[in-house]
DNA sequence: ATATAGTTTAACCAAATGGTTAACAAAAGT
DNA sequence: ACTTTTGTTAACCATTTGGTTAAACTATAT
């Protein structure tokens, strides 16, 4: 049996073949993409990426599934947790912004594919029992409405805006630098300020 | 030379045509789409989209690129009015959200199109000269936080802010439907709701 | 009626595309 | 050395898919 036959050269041929992958399906979707644009990016043969990822669907899903239930459920637990709310959100914003500069790609991914099959894409992600919970969250919210520590609002629309403002402007990035006449590191620079000023503009909205 | 060959039916075939290729982009996007697909749906013959429509691109663009010009001047239309600032937001809210519930698919496509190509697509939508230009509303902002009727906040945000919490929502229904535990019926019901709850929720966060 | 312009279809075609095969090259094991 | 396993390729195949063609059908005008 081999251990791994690295060549000379740093990456070895599933790895090229999985960075190709990540940027073609990225950029163009599933079905968008051409297994022979993938290869040519990787630079390798064809028919190594049938070598590697038996077909197209296999491939598409291990480039993205492994991230995605990394991820997911590392945003459960922080709506699970037993912090502040305040607390919550400024952890919620920081490990999203986290996962979407290093993985730009993940937010286009998991809404064409919930566009695409909302119950599969869902079960693949959080499993059979795993089921993501909000209702914790919201709980939470409408108690610091009762107990008058925050003003009134709607939980559902106090998550949707969290949401919303967090992930958004990476999902429409190609529209935001254009129309805001930014380049890729202002666009970084802006997407790290936003990890204060998101929580920073939520709790001036709420708090009395 | 006919008027128009009027079936018995309701739908004329183009009509037919337009809808269903309307459904079929909007759920598999561009490439995704199949003509043969849209002419199931259609109840046609798939020779007949050739007729009316040249091709797949023709009949993509036709779709879609309609609405589009006609809504995006209306929100620029919006930013560089001389409105107050906080009338603005509600105008934009309110535009945009009529938009999305008469057209769910259009933000969605939007997306796809500038991920896809960015240039081409805002050439298409704005023309040679016609730009979007947030530079007024942004000034605006300015403004209002030198004279100090609004908190300091940097405009960008805000503007980020406003556009995320505005569109995410739709772009993310089927999300929002199977995580928040809706059906149809109370998604549209919360987007109207959405009308008073963004601009409560900005002028909240930003006024003094 | 029948000629005409517009509409619809079945059958085809060529190109694109996902996937396979068989042969070859490079390591690893013996 | 040489056999076996793993990695890689060019050539090929089968299907899908966008698009065409020619014939048939329908409504209207004359």
């Amino acid at each position: 049996m081999v251990k791994k036959q690295k060549k000379i050269e740093d990456k070895t041929a599933e790895e090229k073949i999985l960075a190709a992958a990540k940027k073609v399906f990225t950029t163009k979707g599933m079905a968008g993409a051409r297994m022979q644009d993938i290869a040519d990016e990787a630079g390798i043969n064809k028919a190594l990426l049938h070598y590697y990822f038996r077909d197209k669907d296999k491939l598409f899903e291990v480039v993205f599934m492994e991230e995605a239930q990394k991820f997911f459920p590392k945003i459960n637990a922080i709506f699970n947790s037993d912090a502040a709310l305040f607390e919550k959100i400024e952890n919620f914003v920081n490990e999203y912004i986290d996962e979407m500069l290093e993985n730009p790609y993940l937010p286009w991914f998991v809404l064409n594919e919930v566009n695409r099959d909302p119950d599969q894409f869902m079960y693949k992600i959080w499993g059979k029992d795993n089921l993501p919970k909000p209702g914790k969250f919201l709980e939470q919210i409408e108690k610091e409405v009762k107990k008058g520590t925050i003003k009134k609002i709607h939980p559902m629309h106090l998550l949707m805006n969290l949401i919303s403002m967090t992930i958004f402007p990476f999902v429409a990035k190609p529209m935001m630098i254009r129309n805001l006449r930014m380049n890729e590191l202002q666009f970084s620079q802006a997407m790290q300020q936003r990890r204060m000023e998101i929580p920073k503009f939520i709790i001036d909205a709420i708090k009395k």
